[in-house]
DNA sequence: AACAAAATATGATAATTGTCATACTTTGTT
DNA sequence: AACAAAGTATGACAATTATCATATTTTGTT
């Protein structure tokens, strides 16, 4: 069992505060997953008592709304933690999380974070940032989502999604979404997003090759948001 | 000078945590503030330096999109605390706070509210618990700007502006908001909003009385939503 | 009371977006 | 290799929403 010293999660996250001692402590009470792609690490409305370490893989955060359609809120990288909200507020989960890839996740239940919380300022300060963080995207994000139009949308999205999580090595977007996954994170119906995107292909915005999606011209499509 | 003691947001919000020496010295190094309806309390990117308890009147947390048209995030009641975000996250304010009404507010420095912080465990606990609700509720307004039509988004607006500010003796909503900032709530043009307004007066949802807004049946409207 | 300015209302029209139908492609399975 | 299922693409059309123009009403000021 890995020690959790060298762990990505512990670079990037609030669990960098932790100390040696505090480190081994959470190493021997985690559990560690695989998650195929496609699989839920867990629902809305699921009871966590936990939260989740992502080692390896993003996954989407996302929230099914009364008209059938699944609204991603947040695409979460490695190096970041999931449930944390759920843990303060000791709810159940407010979106659900499904890997987009495979990943590779390890869990820590809440008694032990909780521990954390108490004893270790800075680590707590971490967690309340982080929170903060979202709160100021989710925020904006909504604005976004309330002011402009869905071709503004799929262009931030598409610089977004080439910025976060980069490109292969043709210049195609690394990261994979369906086109149904893409229309939930702009907000908008699968047959609009792909009629938009084909627009911005026949433009030259973009280019698409099969489910590849490659931003031909990043400048040009800024000027569209 | 009053004493914070028996203030109504030290009954609301997290600072019902603090003792009674904890108070005395808010007490000491808090500022009285009051705003006229319309004036601002802070503006989008300014440094605030502190929170701001709200003592009285209702104000509109917004922020201007790109698009000129200013989005209502949310409207804050006496009670509650406005800053602590910017505070925790030691970055400028990411939204502009408006009185809607005539408003009491006090000032309260960051020195001092840190050393809450570190000192009362309660206390920042429940900054921590506030943030994580206004995150939840940024989730999920966020889905329902994207995934809502603007017909459906007002009727849920008027129905919150009801249950949340209550109603005049004549039954109209309490909380005066003009036609442009309805429109900003819903994330609408003012014209779509006011016509939408008119449907749902010749409809019968809806009563129109110069400015004055009744809602005849909320479970109709709630079926819209 | 008279007036200007602002807010509200409504019509006409265009642009955007959603829905349904259908075709084509890709993927995975047997 | 064959096939079903899922995903992607496109057309046709309807519904929603924005924009611009113009009344009408309300508000505040002198």
């Amino acid at each position: 069992m890995s020690k959790c010293e060298q762990c990505i999660v512990r670079q990037f996250s609030s669990l960098k505060a932790l100390n040696k001692e505090e480190l081994l402590r959470m190493a021997e009470c985690k559990t560690s997953y695989t998650i195929k792609k496609g699989e839920p690490i867990f629902e809305e409305g699921e009871v966590t008592n936990g939260i989740y370490c992502i080692k390896d893989g993003v996954c989407k955060l996302s929230k099914l709304s009364d008209n059938g359609k699944d609204q991603i809120v947040k695409l979460v990288k490695p190096g970041e933690l999931l449930g944390q909200r759920s843990m303060i507020s000791d709810e159940p989960a407010n979106l659900s999380a499904v890997a987009l890839e495979d990943m590779e996740v390890c869990f820590i239940p809440k008694s032990e974070v909780m521990q954390f919380f108490t004893k270790n300022n800075q680590f707590s300060m971490n967690v309340m940032k982080t929170i903060c963080e979202d709160l100021k995207g989710a925020d904006d994000h909504m604005v976004n989502m309330a002011q402009k139009t869905v071709r503004q949308r799929l262009a931030e999205t598409l610089i977004y999604l080439e910025e976060t999580f980069g490109k292969n090595e043709d210049g195609s977007l690394h990261i994979q979404l369906s086109r149904e996954e893409l229309a939930g994170m702009i907000g908008t119906a699968t047959e609009s997003c792909i009629r938009l995107l084909s627009e911005l292909n026949k433009s030259d915005y973009i280019e698409l090759t099969g489910k590849k999606i490659t931003l031909l011209d990043k400048n040009k499509l800024k000027r569209l948001t």
